[in-house]
RNA sequence: GGAGAGGUGGCAGAGUGGUCGAAUGUACCUGACUCGAAAUCAGGCGAUAGGGUAACCUAUCCGUGGGUUCGAAUCCCACCCUCUCCGCCA
């Protein structure tokens, strides 16, 4: 959610920046709504005061004995038209909030400006794509090569887009989460947070997910109860640990690392990523989460690239760095780095991570705050990234890691995670 | 699932339908005392929104949402949450 403080000083900058994003603004309706807003407030409030003061008035009168009969019949007059206006300002915000969440993130200055993917910029290219001797297959020929992945038994108990793996594939599965956590909370202070895995409507709606993207969820009713929803990342629980709190400035910056399962519904995107494990309705990922003081958030986004990046430098996996371009940021985002892995199966890079800055839009809709230096409530800046995809990264490791026999080497930096093991060995 | 207790400021904790944004304590800030600190004393100290160049003024907020009333932290209704005990349970 954006400042309406910024709206009302300076809508035209607001829409002028959220072109880039392909946004236009009612700016007009906006402008007629708030004047409206600004009018009925007033009135509002005069009212209220008027009301109040005739209150008083009456108590006294009633203690002096004397006759309160004419004030309490000013009273109810003020009522009335009170209660008119009242009802026209909560409409009128109503309408203003609903425009309000619906306006995405300002990107920051210095985002590439461009209208889809094919827009972003690669900042930096990291390893070089192994080259075979053999053709390189894809995870899938790999997977159900080995006899250790098998989509077809996914289908069985749940249905597509779901997958099963197991043996040393799943333990290779384990020890990538393993592995992530361990190096951000040794090396690069994090602190581990196990969290739940449902989430009600209050912090879907805290980190963005919720009104606008509802279809994305898998949503578990419970009867009369409140509906939960199945947390599409451990963003999700994880962010919303500060919503409606004032943090301690002695506590910040808080940095959380997370492994959870991730659900979405995949709606709208039928028919992309059909195969394998890319896109898929369950998925393991180790998240990021920092939050920080407003002027440490840019170099916080920074740093908390490289800590994803790290993961890969360390499994020796190649990859670039991509800055979104303003048409590909996600609605919440003011930056956002992606992290492209190389996939021989696929001969292309591959998103497996991506890192935002939210400033304080996520914040602000949570009232999430911490005590300035004036000792002052002020809104938190809010950045993740994932840390990786775990999915995505047992698929980079079985492509850039086979060989001619379709056994699968299992990079130096896994192997105390698995027996020291060295090598996942074809089937026989 | 059954029974009971309770949700008030950063925390603890009072609160009679009107003078209650709310006693008191504590934490915090400022000042005095001190070489300095502690202790003590004095003063200050909620959030959000609106109006105003500003000083300042106004409104709203006592778990949430309704209701009664000229007026609600206080009365009524519904809901949510927390805690205690019992039952069940990995």
């Amino acid at each position: 959610m954006l400042d309406i403080q910024l709206l009302r000083s300076d809508l035209p900058l607001v829409a002028e920046r959220l072109v880039t994003r392909g946004v236009t603004l009612p700016v007009e309706r906006i402008q007629a709504l708030e004047s409206e807003r600004k009018a009925t407030q007033t009135r509002t409030q005069d009212l209220q005061s008027q009301r109040n003061s005739h209150s008083r008035a009456i108590g006294e009168a009633k203690k002096e004995g004397e006759n309160a009969q004419p004030l309490m019949e000013q009273a109810n007059a003020i009522n009335a038209e009170l209660e008119a206006c009242a009802a026209r300002l909560e409409r009128c915000q109503a309408d203003l909030n609903e425009i309000l969440l619906g306006i995405p993130n300002l990107p920051q200055a210095g985002v590439p400006v461009g209208g889809s993917a094919e827009d972003n910029v690669e900042v930096r290219r990291v390893g070089e794509p192994r080259a075979f001797s053999f053709k390189a297959r894809d995870h899938v020929d790999i997977g159900e090569g080995l006899g250790l992945l098998d989509f077809a038994a996914a289908v069985k108990i749940t249905g597509s887009r779901f997958t099963l793996m197991t043996g040393p594939l799943a333990r290779m599965h384990r020890a990538l989460a393993q592995f992530m956590l361990d190096l951000h909370t040794s090396e690069h202070g994090y602190t581990e947070i196990y969290v739940p895995y449902l989430a009600n409507a209050a912090s879907m709606r805290g980190t963005g997910q919720l009104p606008k993207f509802e279809e994305d969820l898998f949503g578990v009713p419970r009867g009369d109860e409140e509906k939960l929803y199945l947390i599409p990342t451990a963003e999700v629980p994880v962010t919303n640990l500060v919503r409606d709190e004032i943090v301690a400035p002695e506590r910040l910056p808080l940095r959380f690392v997370c492994h959870s399962p991730c659900f979405r519904s995949e709606a709208g995107s039928y028919g992309k990523d059909t195969r394998g494990m890319i896109r898929q309705h369950q998925f393991d990922k180790v998240e990021l989460v920092q939050m920080v003081p407003p002027e440490q958030s840019e170099a916080a986004l920074e740093q908390l690239t490289g800590h994803a990046e790290e993961v890969l430098k360390r499994l020796e996996l190649p990859y670039r760095v991509m800055a979104l371009c303003t048409g590909d940021l996600g609605f919440s985002a003011a930056r956002t780095y992606d992290l492209e892995v190389w996939l021989p199966g696929q001969e292309a890079y591959r998103e497996i991570s991506s890192c935002s800055n939210f400033e304080a839009f996520q914040a602000r809709r949570m009232q999430a705050r911490f005590r300035n230096a004036k000792g002052k409530p002020e809104l938190l800046h809010t950045l993740n990234g994932s840390g990786l995809a775990v999915g995505r990264t047992l698929v980079a490791v079985l492509e850039n890691y086979q060989e001619a026999d379709g056994g699968v080497r299992v990079p130096a930096a896994l192997q105390p995670f698995m027996g020291a093991m060295t090598r996942i060995p074809p089937a026989r």
